[in-house]
DNA sequence: AATGAATGAGCGTTCATTCAT
DNA sequence: TATGAATGAACGCTCATTCAT
């Protein structure tokens, strides 16, 4: 039961033109939904923000949630789109993990008032909107369980096949977890602190004694 | 800085029926802001899920925002009460520690609905309940360094003083992550398999090869 | 057409009780309305400011507007009393008029939020009680023109019959001009030279070069 | 310290078209504000006698005292301009002083129902609102100085120079007291025998027997 | 394609009044 | 006689959306 990406028509005909504009608007509206909050955005203020009329805003879109589908679509997109430069093949599928994580999280440090805004206003889209946006968040944990498989198909890893899902859940909520709780992380750890301690723990564990 | 608990003025007197009267309410709220969210719920439809007029409502809040508080202070007096009661000594500080995560993470999936409505709708409360808020979830992580702390001084649990904080923080997200995911995870896991890995993972780690 | 004296009904018997609660009503009502204005102070606050509940404020009043009535009431007899013990007769009816202007002024200036009050909420009373007010405004006027009368009667003024009515109009409007206009007037004037210059204009008025 | 012409934003851009739904709103409001106050008429009133919707109405106002304010000003703007047209020089200061007296008093028979409308509800308006209006107030005293002063420069009326802002009040307030106390003046006089006895009281004062 | 004035349902909140205790 | 919890109509105001220009 696939959640087919939600094309959102508009009035304006010409291609080139929509996609501009909708920039704007994103562009406009992702630093008012994280200041303010999704609920708190007038369209009004959507509109001046993006540089034109909340005539001209519903050319463009059909209603207020529109804008928070085409901010997370455009979040995630931005997230691809970092990680893609960021991932480089290394030696082994373990080394090539490891640098994953590490291009991950630094991802995430960047874009953290965004995850946070998805997270948080997700639950206002309406039902087929939310749950592509929730796929899409599936991807980036697919991405980390297709290199797991890699690495222990490489031999440089080890780990049972049963936890391979678990264990690339773990490691995209590695990155939740700096952004959500970075009231109390940052107080202590730095981000590279926090980086190689995870991945120890990870690949390392704790030892209980015999 | 603490950020102290609010107590909410009442324009009853009463406080037995204060308290039993924005129980109601609580309970009222709660579902309503599970289902509708908090922005999307009127008072009107809490006043009315909680049994009585909306005039009767405002005669024992001040503001949408002091339920919502109310509901926020309700759940983690929730999972406190549910924790402590779960909380038993074993053998040795690491057998308790195991237990404890065993219990937080069944406390978590009982109170899935209301951990994500704090997550999801805390920026909504003023600035000074929501530090109270975040507050008093520090607490819960807190209670497990407390634990590994007693772990490693017991000698059952080996661990290097500088990453206490973080594996505490780490065990907290095990539970809020089968909150957040658990649109992908219960598809494939059950709580208790889900613990176990987890917990092995936690104990044991990935081991990479040499 | 004589408007009655509306007495008020009580759901308490003792006729003692009644009007000692009434003047507890009264005492707290007038402060409040002359600092917030009748529509911005609530009956609860009068209630509070009375000293008892707001159930028992209305055993004593059957609606908000008795408690205007009932203060507008208050401060007439208080202008009334203060204005007989003032009032003392002199050697003839000009100089009794004259002495009698300068202490209607003091009493005005006494009062002056007062009477402040009534012009500015006697509109929210309804018909009938508005109508009562206004006529015991009127015995105001009455009483200068009985003096005006018995000053042109001993022969120590002269002015036509027609006039009466309208002289006495106009010294009554001396002292509401000085509650009234206060801002403006008492910048420039103390109440005394007030009250000569004006007296002087009354008894002297401006000559017109021939 | 001079209270300043507040000038209230609309969210509508056309400056043509404020002020004609301003004069709408304001044609609106007085009678409304006349008849049942400016507490006990509401905003949908208001909206709906203005010809358009509640939504509307929120275009052009900020608040319910801007309209309050806006009627105020208007009320004062058609006072003066009506003031103005009447005024006309005559043979001397003095002359021209009796006319202006007269034509004054027309104006205000004319308006009788929005002067006392101002004086009634100015304590409903905010304080630097207040201020302007009162300011506004202080003009038409101010005229009536400045024709006393030039009828004493030329040497058709008498008077001593600290008098004359007093006189100008009185004046002022010969007009006020038509409007006040209409319910008992004009049942004895009409507005041409009023400003013909008032303005002999005037210039000719009373004569008090030696 | 762009504008922005107009709409009105719906919101959070207040408060005069009632009535069971 | 005194209380104060309960009521709900009514308020001022907002804002997503529409549509004539």
């Amino acid at each position: 039961m696939q959640a087919k990406k939600r094309s959102i028509p508009s009035l304006v005909k010409d291609p080139k033109l929509v996609q501009k504009r909708r920039e704007q608007i994103v562009e406009a509206a992702v630093g008012l939904f994280i200041s303010k909050g999704f609920h708190k955005t007038t369209t009004r203020e959507i509109a001046k923000a993006s540089g034109f009329s909340i005539g001209t805003l519903y050319e463009y879109i059909q209603s207020k949630e529109d804008v928070l589908y085409l901010v997370c679509e455009s979040i995630h997109t931005e997230v691809e789109k970092k990680m893609e430069q960021a991932l480089v093949e290394s030696n082994n599928g373990a080394e090539t993990l490891r640098q994953a994580i590490s291009d991950f999280l630094h991802v995430m440090d960047e874009v953290d008032d965004k995850v946070l805004l998805i997270y948080q206003e997700i639950k206002s889209l309406p039902r087929e909107p939310m749950r592509y946006v929730l796929q899409r968040e599936s991807r980036i944990t697919e991405i980390f369980e297709e290199m797991l498989q890699r690495a222990i198909n490489d031999g440089s890893l080890r780990l049972d096949s049963h936890s391979i899902r678990l264990m690339a859940h773990n490691i995209v909520i590695l990155g939740e977890m700096w952004v959500f709780r970075r009231w109390a992380l940052r107080q202590r750890y730095s981000l590279a602190e926090y980086i190689e301690m995870q991945t120890n723990l990870l690949f390392g564990g704790l030892r209980v004694e015999a």
